[in-house]
DNA sequence: CTCGTTAATTTTGTCGACAATAAAGGGTGA
DNA sequence: TCACCCTTTATTGTCGACAAAATTAACGAG
């Protein structure tokens, strides 16, 4: 059992390190964390999606210059979470339909393809560390615990993706798409009945990159996308 | 004959304008300018690979403020063009074999993507103008002028990237990562026995295509990528 | 002569002010 | 009342100057 605890600290641990290697190169500047909080905002809805930003209003709620909070737009831009225009402003992203459609069509291209390269590309190390969070994850559905399930889910997707060893794909996801990803599953309510079966499927995935398997973690992948998909549209009519 | 010609020059103006919708909203800024200004440098290799960016020496260079050179640069790391550093600087990035490598892995996966769309959601008048440039570029091919095929083959493959409709995709293909693309191929140079074999394998893509075949048109594509990566992989290695 | 430390210089980050553009409001004529 | 034009207002684009950080150079100790 202490074995069992210490290894999920580790994978928790080092989960952490290689967030912090990814997000945090030592120097952060003020336009840094002006960036992560309007998005965090973005995201969670603070900032409503589709409303417009004033940079001048921004400057003074987060008691930063305008030149900063304008970096901060634009590298929002980059990962298509607001929509710039010409001397006339930036607007969050509506959460539309079609949006939903787009993003995951282009997700489930790349997600796919990472499933398929993290079987080849993990080391052994980097795979019994997937399933151990895979483990700890059980231990919490078990327990009925469905609150910290999107972070959770979030940190396994993560570590498939880095799992891919293409920098290219890493940034594209985590830094492009990721977070309008989260923007729909947090502001359209992710919670419920499918987070168990979700379990399942990412055993399933896991097992077919165990078995260095990569057509079928592809596909498998693919169709946990797809079935992710389904659900969000479900919430998005009502 | 003079239909044929029509045809070819309404297809070049339908390129252009459609470059230019995507390209050019109408209100340019200084911004906008610098910007493409030095991500042509970038790719045509004006400014080498691997140098740093000094934001003062760029101002002066082109005559306006830090502030706009600065804005300039970190849309030109969105596109992967350039890599910056907090408090030291940006460097326009190195060709690199295994950059290259995780390159053409996410554009053969994306633009195979843009194929199996294309081939159910462009019109027959897009699909009857792309053949109508198939046709302009087997014009080119015969006289010999291998000069202009570059850019036609950037052509080709934007129309079946727009034909895609998914604007992420397109958004993620033509802001993101094809300026990279066409700086590999410009710096190493490309020309020579390729021009013709491709031209046939674009010829099949667009049968596909017309024949609203999904699977056939993706797998062609990401053949035809496939040939041209090891084409350039072979450059690069000299 | 080499290494480590400190001072000088260069470069980036941040700020406030001004200019240019677009949006909002008021007025006139039909 | 509606449409159009002009004026006013507010917002974004651009600039130069200052602050902070990193790089380089100078210096001295071993």
């Amino acid at each position: 059992m202490s074995l069992a605890v210490s290894l999920l600290r580790l994978s928790t641990i080092l989960n952490a390190m290689v967030l912090n290697v990814l997000v945090a190169e030592q120097p952060i500047t003020n336009a840094d964390k002006t960036f992560v909080r309007l998005r965090n905002d973005i995201v969670e809805g603070v900032v409503p999606a589709g409303s417009k930003l004033s940079e001048m209003e921004l400057s003074t709620k987060y008691a930063v210059s305008r030149a900063v909070v304008r970096e901060a737009i634009n590298r929002l831009e980059s990962c298509h979470l607001v929509e710039r225009k010409a001397n006339v402003g930036a607007k969050v992203v509506a959460l539309t339909e079609q949006g939903l459609n787009e993003l995951y069509q282009v997700r489930e291209s790349l997600e796919g393809m990472a499933a398929r390269l993290a079987a080849t590309q993990m080391t052994d190390l980097e795979i019994a560390d997937l399933n151990d969070l895979l483990s700890s994850h059980f231990q919490t559905v078990k327990t009925g615990e469905t609150y910290y399930q999107e972070a959770g889910d979030v940190d396994f997707h993560y570590r498939i993706i880095l799992g891919s060893k293409n920098n290219h794909l890493i940034t594209m996801l985590v830094d492009g798409i990721y977070h309008l990803i989260r923007m729909y599953r947090v502001q359209l309510g992710m919670a419920g009945p499918r987070v168990t079966t979700a379990f399942d499927e990412h055993k399933h995935i896991v097992q077919a990159i165990s078995n260095r398997d990569p057509e079928l973690a592809e596909m498998l992948m693919r169709r946990h996308i797809q079935y992710t998909k389904k659900n969000l549209a479900k919430k998005l009519e009502s």
